[in-house]
RNA sequence: GGCGCGAUAGCAAAGCGGUUAUGCCGCGGCCUGCAAAGCCGUUUAGACCAGUUCGACUCUGGUUCGCGCCUCCA
């Protein structure tokens, strides 16, 4: 039985959704404006993974990821870089989906833009407004009045006291209550728009989250997540318009009626040196600059190998790490023919890995459950551990490549190690040690260490 | 200031009230012409102080330290 971190509830929940054999799952994705770094790979990886650990248990998955694609940042981008803010944003939505494939992720089964549900937002607008839980104000923008919805705070676990308290934005005067969040920006001059019963202008981030996941997956579903730091405000803000424009009550209502989600789970940090990593701090590293030095597998492994809501501390050691704990899965693989069967989950390591994935997705426990099977398939050559480690690895989305391109890359060079490693086979067979060791040598100083074994001369990149 | 999370061996990272986590590194051995890979064994743990318990890394309370959110952020 599947359980599941809830941050609404701060604790782990058995998994029930609310069609029997279906799960809707809504994951917060990236603001097109530049390429995505660790931080995002670390969501779309874990996501992938859940999503792919859902399927494998069974359910039919309708999982949907958005893509922002209108905001201030953008805006400012595609003027300082002199293109429209299509064109920004399609180049860097190319460069995601490049990223993303490296890194094995699978695509989501909806991508919504939100240039694309404008009208549903304002649907919504329209409706909060009615309801009492929205005012336009003069200056043209419209806010949400967040005093009107008595469940506010209950995910992030703040009271409007400690958030006012706390308030360190300067008062927008247009605004009845410093924490009213905008939910309709009226636009500037030169600043791309839409029609409105307010004006010209332009949808506020919360909105868009909330309009695109109701209309995909409708008023109520089993899963919404994203990263940590979009607890609070835009999650918190996503329920406060979902649950308010969708329940009947106006003044005064706390959403329990009319739920919006059932499970929040939220995926920790990317941290250089300790410290998390963002665009702000300016101490982040996109994927592809990682990408020219590290495989993206050992990327994709290096993220799966810790818990999903633990920090993960990038550095180049660790990817170094990473990559010899991969190097020992492919090796265990190496030689050995295995066919995609189905799992038998009644193999005691697979109930392992069944009982780790179930227990909130704890893949550092299916990790050592791979170790484990790579150690006996070493020892005894199993077919079935063989062909355990490799399908299980699958559910995890890794080891699924031939060992040897793993371990040899891409390899252009790979005709002179042959001829060379045939040489040296030849030394060996007249004894001729000095000569095997020196070609050998020559071999390691290129990268490429090699191994002997009953079956001949086989050989890696270091 | 308010709210929340964490502290595990040289590094990374899990489970668990009593029995080997796991990976990398180190050390010893087997294997090897020598290596590498692999196998076997092995050294390093549970921030600190109390309490509960026959027994605590694991539960409770406190202390210290670190991190995050409270502003755009994955």
């Amino acid at each position: 039985m599947l359980k599941i971190y809830n941050t609404l509830a701060r604790e782990k929940q058995t998994f029930t959704p609310i069609v029997a054999g279906k799960v809707s799952m809504y994951v917060c994705g990236m603001t097109v404006y530049d390429y995505c770094h660790l931080g995002h790979a670390r969501v779309m990886v874990v996501f992938d993974m859940v999503s792919r650990w859902l399927r494998a248990s069974g359910y039919a998955v309708t999982y949907v990821r958005n893509i922002t694609d209108i905001d201030d940042k953008i805006i400012k981008r595609a003027n300082e870089n002199n293109e429209t803010i299509a064109q920004l944003t399609q180049r860097f939505i190319d460069a995601m989906d490049e990223d993303s494939a490296k890194l094995g992720v699978l695509r989501p089964d909806v991508e919504p833009k939100a240039t694309e549900f404008v009208s549903g937002m304002l649907t919504m607008i329209a409706a909060l407004i009615d309801k009492g839980f929205a005012y336009p104000a003069a200056n043209g923008d419209v806010f949400y009045a967040v005093k009107n919805f008595e469940g506010y705070g209950k995910l992030s676990g703040k009271s409007l006291e400690d958030l006012r308290a706390g308030e360190r934005v300067e008062v927008d005067t247009f605004k009845k209550d410093p924490m009213d969040f905008v939910l309709w920006k009226a636009a500037k001059p030169g600043e791309p728009s839409w029609d409105s019963p307010w004006g010209k202008g332009r949808p506020g981030w919360h909105i868009e989250c909330s309009a695109m996941s109701s209309q995909l997956l409708g008023e109520h579903f089993d899963i919404h997540g994203g990263g940590q730091d979009l607890q609070f405000p835009h999650h918190e803000n996503e329920i406060a318009q979902s649950e308010a424009a969708h329940g009947e009550a106006a003044h005064g209502h706390d959403g329990a009626s009319c739920q919006m989600v059932n499970y929040w789970m939220h995926n920790g940090f990317v941290r250089v040196d300790d410290e998390k990593m963002s665009k702000s701090l300016g101490n982040f590293f996109t994927i592809r600059t990682v990408l020219e030095k590290y495989d993206a597998e050992v990327v994709r492994f290096f993220i799966l190998r810790a818990h999903y809501r633990s920090p993960l501390n990038y550095s180049d050691q660790h990817l170094d790490d990473a990559k010899l704990a991969l190097t020992r899965l492919y090796t265990a693989l190496r030689g050995h023919h295995v066919s995609d069967s189905m799992v038998d989950w009644q193999h005691p390591q697979a109930a392992r890995f069944k009982d780790a994935m179930n227990d909130d997705f704890n893949t550092p426990e299916a990790m050592a459950v791979l170790f484990d099977l790579a150690n006996e398939v070493n020892k005894t050559k199993s077919q079935e551990a063989t062909g355990l480690l490799k399908n299980l690895a699958g559910v995890l989305g890794l080891l699924q490549r031939k060992p040897d391109d793993f371990l040899q890359g891409e390899a252009s060079d790979a005709l002179d190690v042959e001829r060379l490693i045939q040489a040296r086979l030849t030394a060996k067979k007249n004894k001729n040690f000095v000569e095997a060791d020196a070609i050998r040598k020559q071999l390691a100083d290129a990268g490429v260490v090699l191994e002997d074994t009953p079956q001949g001369t086989t050989w890696r990149r270091a």
